[in-house]
DNA sequence: ATGGGTGTTGGCAGCGCTGCCAATGCGTGC
DNA sequence: GCACGCATTGGCAGCGCTGCCAACACCCAT
């Protein structure tokens, strides 16, 4: 078969079909303005029996305003940015709006590309993770008329809206915790801080709070690449091997943090006697690990929900901090 | 600031400014047909200067063609999707099409649902998972005129192009391996199969094989509801407490498996002496677990790349297995 | 009978761009 | 000197729909 000059049926030949105007077409199925309820039925039986679909391409650009949002997230390899995704995509669809994704890599020119690129769509809004963005995506969004979201961080200014929880926030109470049950030999085992700012907030939070212990991190290892199970497992390992005398190691987010369980399982080291871990985002696995982890939950899901109600409601910009909540878990 | 009436630039506003005509524009912002180096930059510099977005709605209608590519998944919670998300949306990024996504939760009027309204748009392809549909989706599918790729799965016929695996082959080479190992007294803990049909007919291809050899499930244990780790490890204790003599539990996948992973360590079980597990998909978690599981490695991001390289090639329908591991691990 | 609601319907401009065609200027070959 | 090809440019119809306005039929109150 091939692929191209489909000839797709047009509001026309509904209309003609049905013996109606197109505007009269046009009003049933957006069910807008009054129709007999005799037109209606009709007309719906006409676009049910040819199997129109109508052109929302056109429709968009007569109306002059699209039933569509862009989302941009840095990545999709962490469990996180598909939750967020999943919150927004659901509430989107609830009211009538599509969405539509683009994957950063935790590149800030990667994302101003993409933005710039989803506002030749027109959206009614666009959604992006974090505070911090290259100095071109501000101006651009500012100026294309589209509500703007920003996700998962209320530590800073928003552009428009801002839906999260604080990271410094978090990472404090993450060390109050590890303290409070303790722990005085702190390490660290992150990723890239630079790339992905929210960590490098919960780092800087975290020793922030520390440091008004009178304590500082002991060692600290940073794995070169996003966060995954095998750089917390390899971190762990490394970080001991420089520090063995830690007590207790704060991870940059749970990926890393159920790697380094895995390490200490396999390993045989006593978690938490012997070692404590603590993580980020509490994630299933790290909840329903034989031993759940000790981990800040994010409302991930319901960050990406309401952040999408927020972007198409018609309110002033302001920012919401959904919070977090520590769970205490069995490793530390 | 109020959110209406938004003064956009359009072509003909470029054109005045730099003093050419809208023709040319076009064919700058393009990069197509034949213009002046000199005039090329003026162009550009000015849409640079004002900061002109084109209004791709307006253009994807005047040359009736869109590059946007429709993606529905069943889900987001299980990494799976995402891995298969990001491998589309990389590629398609890459030929300069934009992903819109919807997501089913494994409901076939969903799915047929999100399938029309992506059509309104027009979409240069659409790309769903699995071979099984609701009546309605393959009818509105071939009429649209859209490429159309399924994936995951190749046991079946397909619509257009196909890109997976076989499930029942994976699920059959799980069956040998684990007689080969020895195992006789097998149970299955799973999710709900009937919307789930890649892992129905993954269950149907062990049970297969297990009868070729003489052997059949000796109890199975079904999660109604999505698969996840809890499930997995809640499945577990529920079937070993009903067939305590089992050697070997074959998941549904591995978010289950490493529930009854972390069910076995919690409880002592020892893994693979006591009891072997086996699971699917290869997760990044389970073959960095302490003892890494035995599972079937499925290319989820290559399937994802290739289908939507295929879906925009001008190329004939075609089903394209691409196969998985069997990754032997240290569960069974 | 008249005037003015009310509910229903159709006509048509125009959303911002692209594709096609025509117009222009200029160099070449005979 | 003339016809022709080529590179460059501009004009404008039209993509399929929506929004606005006018038209019409009917009903009720006066």
């Amino acid at each position: 078969m091939t692929r191209k000059d489909f000839p797709s049926l047009r509001l026309s030949d509904i209309a003609a079909a049905a013996g109606v105007g197109e505007s009269t077409v046009s009003r049933v199925l957006r069910n807008s303005g009054s129709v007999s309820e005799e037109t209606r039925a009709r007309v719906r039986q006409v676009v049910a029996a040819l199997g129109y679909v109508p052109n929302r391409i056109a429709g968009t650009l007569a109306a002059a305003g699209s039933r569509v949002v862009g989302i941009v997230v840095p990545s999709l390899t962490n469990i996180v940015f598909p939750d967020l995704l999943r919150g927004a995509a659901g509430q989107l669809d609830l009211m009538g709006y599509q969405a539509v994704i683009g994957v950063s890599d935790y590149d800030g020119a990667r994302e101003a590309e993409l933005v710039a690129s989803m506002l030749a769509w027109r959206p009614a809004a666009v959604m992006i993770t974090g505070l911090e963005h290259e100095r071109a995506t501000p101006d651009r969004l500012r100026s294309s008329g589209a509500r703007v979201v920003e996700m998962l961080d209320v530590d800073g200014e928003g552009l428009d809206i801002v839906v999260g929880y604080s990271n410094r926030a978090a990472a404090e109470a993450s060390a109050r915790h590890l303290i409070g049950r303790g722990y005085r030999r702190i390490g660290y085992v992150g990723h890239e801080i630079s790339r992905d700012t929210r960590a490098g907030k919960r780092l800087a939070g975290f020793e922030a709070e520390l440091a008004r212990h009178g304590l500082a991190l002991v060692a600290r290892e940073l794995h070169a690449g996003p966060s995954s199970i095998g750089a917390g497992r390899d971190g762990l390992e490394r970080l001991l091997a420089r520090a063995p005398a830690l007590d207790a190691v704060y991870f940059s987010n749970d990926d890393m943090a159920i790697g380094g369980y895995f390490h200490c399982v396999a390993r045989g080291i006593a978690i938490p006697e012997r070692l404590a871990l603590f993580g980020f985002n509490g994630l299933d696995v790290a909840r329903l690990a034989p031993q759940p982890l000790a981990t800040i939950l994010t409302p991930r899901v319901e960050i990406g929900r309401e952040a999408a109600r927020l972007a198409l409601a018609d309110e002033p910009a302001a920012t919401v901090d959904l919070g977090f909540i520590l769970i205490e878990g069995a490793t530390a």
